[in-house]
DNA sequence: TCTCGATTTCGACAAGTATCAATACCGCAA
DNA sequence: TTGCGGTATTGATACTTGTCGAAATCGAGA
């Protein structure tokens, strides 16, 4: 595993992960919830939902907010922007968006056969 | 570490790694590719390049079809549409609930309803 | 000031993962 | 059949990551 550079992979990465998709999760359903809470929901020990909390910090996900003894936790919404940008740059084919002959066209310019084989 | 039963978390994970997003971006470019031509693209060895495919394909991001001796690959919409299902369903700023993993997971598997609940 | 409760950090361990070299497997052609 | 080229698997190794217990930090209030 090299070193992750690419921010788009420290923002999947982010959410690749059991308890910290559950922190999402709950963050997007309440919008703004105090670190305490996780402890409950997430069935894991405190000082590891603070390790996720850091973990979706440094990959943007999230800002904290102190308030008294309490941190509150929510959405950053410019790491929703680019998770969105990420899932619509993901032109599948199939269905339809992604053009056959653009593909054939590319598989060409590359300087290859590529007897382009479109799935069922 | 816990095995990821969640199938939203192995997507995530299936697309969280730089080599990995590589392929699926070429994949998204040209649409269908022969495996070989990952190797050239990727900067790593063949049987690395395998096992991101094998990782892509356990995940549901990907297919693979032989013809002769190439097997070429292509995007799973399913894997999109579920990808989608995610950024749509992060909702920035909060009071927003989003579909919980299990019934995200249906609706991926039933393929057609579309998910998550939308806030106003 | 000290004490208390919430949170973070530290140290360590276990488990997962990415990578490569070597090898096996699979179609096709001679 | 054998040989060959492309692809997948195996085994080994190093790195990364998730987890917890213990200690440290921080803010508020007595």
């Amino acid at each position: 595993m090299k070193r992750q550079t690419d921010p788009d992979v420290r923002l999947l990465q982010g959410a690749a992960d059991p308890t910290r998709l559950a922190i999402l999760r709950q963050l997007t359903a309440d919008g703004t919830v105090c670190a305490c809470e996780f402890t409950a929901c997430c069935e894991v020990g405190q000082p590891t939902v603070s390790h996720h909390l850091r973990v979706l910090r440094e990959s943007g996900w999230v800002r904290a907010e102190r308030r008294a003894s309490w941190v509150y936790y929510s959405i950053e919404p410019k790491a929703v922007a680019r998770f969105r940008e990420l899932a619509g740059g993901l032109e599948a084919g199939g269905g339809s968006p992604f053009a056959p002959a653009a593909a054939t066209a590319a598989n060409a310019a590359a300087g290859r056969r590529l007897p382009v084989v479109q799935p069922a």
